[in-house]
Formats: C-alpha cells, sequence, structure tokens
DNA sequence: GTACTATGGTCGATATATCGATCACATGAG
DNA sequence: CTCATGTGATCGATATATCGACCATAGTAC
C-alpha cells in the first residue's frame, strides 16, 4: 500500500457520488445498458461502474462526457451559455493582478 | 502518442475548462498562491496548474476538492442539502428496474 | 535600477487509472 | 420452471496521471 491514498473532505466526495448516483438513475431512465453507455462514451464497461459508484479517481473528463450524454448538465447551462460564461470568465481573470504576491496569510477555510 | 486520445464533446471540454477558470479566478480573489493551493489540496503545484487550465485528464476527486477549498460549490448546494439530495437519488435508483433489459435500441441522443 | 517570488513549462521516475477478459450472480422474459 | 442477459467484481497487462526537481520568464516590492 505505498501509502498516499489522498483525503478528500466530505463535500467532494458527496458532491461525486451524487454525480455518479444522478449519472446511474439518468441511465436506467433512458433504458440504457451500461455496456452500451460505456461504448458511447467510448470507455470500458468496468470505468462507467466506477463512475456511476462515485469513485473520485476517475478522470473529470470521462466522467462530465457520460454525465453529458445521459443529459445531465453541470452548471445547469446550455451549451452556448457555457462558452458566453467561459468568456466572462476569462476577460475576469485579465482583470486581477497577474501574480498573487502575498505570502499566503491565513486563508480562512469556510467549508 | 499509443492510439486512443479519448475524444471529448465540446460541452464536457467548454465545462471542464470552465470550472478550472473559475478556480484559478476564486483563488487570486482570495489572495492565493498556487503552491499553497496546491497544498491545501495535498497535490502538486504542476497537478494544480492542468486544473485551472481545464485539463480533462485529471482526477474528479481533486479538481472537486480545490474547488471546494477556493468556495465552488458545484451543485450549488451547502454540503446538507447535498447530503439530503444524495439519499433522495438513491431512494429514486431503489424504484427503478435493477436491469435494464433492453437491447440499447436506438438511443436519441439529445443534446 | 536590483532582489525576490509566482508562474508556466519540461523531464524522468513512479504510482495508479484504465482496459479487456473472465467469473458468479441476479433479474427479467418466455 | 428455463434461458438469456445485465450487472458487480476481480485480475494481469499496459497506458498514463502525478510527483518532484528543475529552468526561464515576468511580475511585484524595494
Amino acid at each position: 500500500m505505498s501509502k498516499t491514498a489522498r483525503a478528500y473532505s466530505r463535500y467532494s466526495r458527496d458532491a461525486i457520488e451524487l454525480l455518479g448516483g444522478l449519472i446511474r438513475a439518468a441511465r436506467k431512465e433512458r433504458r440504457q445498458t451500461a455496456q452500451d453507455l460505456a461504448d458511447r462514451a467510448g470507455i470500458s464497461r468496468g470505468l462507467l461502474q466506477r463512475i456511476e459508484k462515485g469513485d473520485p479517481k476517475c478522470g473529470i473528463g470521462t466522467v462530465f462526457e457520460v454525465a453529458a450524454i445521459v443529459g445531465i448538465k453541470l452548471f445547469e447551462a446550455d451549451e452556448e451559455l457555457l462558452s458566453r460564461h467561459l468568456s466572462q470568465t476569462k476577460d475576469k481573470l485579465a482583470l486581477l493582478p497577474k501574480t498573487v504576491r502575498k505570502k499566503s496569510y491565513a486563508v480562512h477555510d469556510d467549508f
């Protein structure tokens, strides 16, 4: 057991597990086979199983892809709206200072 | 380049990139160093860089964790609400047929 | 101007995610 | 009931994500 086994906050674990559950529910509502969904997403059935189970160690790309296929939109936004939001975020970033320059004083964890 | 280089839908790529941008923006608003945030999340600075850049090949656990640390709640829900939603999803799943049993007829992609 | 430091990138080494095959079991159709 | 199949799980092999150290650049403080 080498060692690390990264630690995740309760919130993160719950969020991932919830997302996986939503995917599974959406798939079944569509009367779609795990194998079929996996094929469409270009992944193996085993990986889809872990995604639906809420395994934190899955590529975020594959998870989002599967979610999109079954109709789960993360930011509750359609494609165009999302693109626009993306631009706005970039603009906003341009306004902030390029580098942070602050010796990481007490950053208050509030979650 | 062995071979596959998985393909992602435009939506997925945008969503991930947006999430990364949000994280970067949130971090800078907090006047927090990349190194500092990486430490708090228990990951390397290089990995955080790729997350903020929107690399689809990052563990969803690490991405969600970083997002939570900087205060980005995915499902726009607090911890308790999320847990409740999680239960509901499980209940809903219990109602659906255990197995799907349908030979994957034309599933209409509507996204 | 100089000095310091945050950032972005690359590279080799290592841990691990993912695949494909396979198995047992349960579920639904007939 | 029988039969077909969707699912959950495991395992070895391979691809790849992640780390840690490094470097160059550029932004910020002085």
